[in-house]
DNA sequence: TTGTATAAGTGTAATTTTTACACTAAGATA
DNA sequence: TATCTTAGTGTAAAAATTACACTTATACAA
């Protein structure tokens, strides 16, 4: 079967940047290429948009194909189009990003036809195919930038968690050390998380406070 | 001339939100279609990516065949989508939003299938076609947003303009009355004009001092 | 059981940023 | 020369942000 147009159409793709946090880090989800071109090389999860299939719709799809998951924070970056990103034909992608909490990212399989898929520090990722790390970097850069005006951090937050772990995202997104108090008492502003009544004994030190987002999946703006 | 694909190809267009100021109000240019779907509604001026044309190039390039503009500023909006937001086929648009200083507006001209264009109010634009209508929405919310955090206004000044003109231009994108003194200090803190010496007189009252954009077309984050 | 190590948890003073606010200056016009 | 109009200017109060240090609760080892 084949299809028709009286104008060249191009194709266009999602492209998904996944991240999570492990051990104080910003990780990514990479799948192995099979084919040509970029043959073995890593790259970010995504494909092709069905013809009646939204884009948001088609992200969670690539998403759920290669890992599993459903219910993930995604949303829009940018759309790459340079007409020679792709050798084989031209094609347009709409790259999207999602947050993980660091809970779920055992949930990852490999997809159905077996590509290799796995969790890369952000600061030390394989060579990408296409012009993925351009969209990594940009991603990276957007959520560094979310931090400051939204609660998007508590997307990577698991169902209760501690103040002290809110913050080790917080650094290691930002890349820098922040003043706890400082910190706590900007949270607590935002009025977002509430406290469970639990605490996490957790080492050899006073137990913690565990908290929970109030609205779960949704990102509200501050400040 | 035919174009085969094994699989179905959406077709993606690029749409452009061109705003200006007149009269102390946002405007921005339409074009009246001429053809089904939304035969003669107004819409925003766009069209089809070709084959090997970027994405920029295109609305760059829609944006010289409807307006004989050129070097105007331009920023990726958003990607629409919606699998049935264009009856004929499968269309998917990259939005784009541009802003004109009022002095290139007379520079509009009819494009050359003599479509109707034209500037509209932004609080009375008529109906549009397609989901122009979300498109603007977006444009408009991104522009006042811009305005808190980047010199994006300073897109908006012809050659040389006065204080009170570019306040009157924030007033009107965020649709409400500055300070005349923080405003000034707010402005001058970013260094991103200079005076010219010039004056300029304009009525029963002390003359203005003239300001120019120090990097014209450069749109830097601030604060 | 006691001492030590570790991260949790808490408040205040100094600094910086933002806001509110009113008069003088220069030219046009009657 | 009096009046009208917008241009142009500074300061004090309020709010937001920053810097900063000690006590608390537990684990573990001596």
């Amino acid at each position: 079967m084949s299809y028709y147009y009286k104008y060249p159409h191009p194709a266009v793709t999602t492209d998904v940047v996944i991240f999570t946090i492990h051990e104080q880090r910003l990780e990514l989800l990479l799948v192995q290429r099979r084919g040509e071109p970029f043959q073995d090389q890593w790259a970010l999860p995504g494909g092709f948009v069905e013809i009646n299939e939204d884009l948001e719709t088609c992200a969670l799809r690539e998403l759920a194909e290669e890992t599993g998951m459903t219910g993930i924070y995604l949303e829009q970056l940018y759309t790459f189009g340079k007409p020679d990103r792709d050798p084989r034909e031209r094609v347009i992608s709409v790259a999207y990003y999602a947050l993980v909490p660091p809970d779920r990212t055992g949930q990852i399989k490999a997809a159905s036809d077996a590509r290799q898929v796995g969790w890369f520090q952000l600061d030390s990722l394989p060579p990408l195919a296409f012009d993925h790390k351009q969209i990594v970097s940009m991603a990276h850069q957007r959520l560094a930038a979310k931090l400051n005006y939204s609660t998007i951090a508590l997307q990577f937050m698991p169902a209760c968690f501690t103040l002290g772990e809110l913050q080790q995202v917080y650094e290691c997104i930002l890349g820098e050390k922040l003043d706890k108090r400082n910190f706590r008492k900007r949270v607590m502003a935002h009025d977002c998380i509430k406290e469970t009544g639990e605490y996490r004994r957790n080492g050899n030190h006073r137990p913690a406070r565990l908290y929970a987002v109030k609205t779960p999946g949704h990102v509200e703006f501050v400040k």
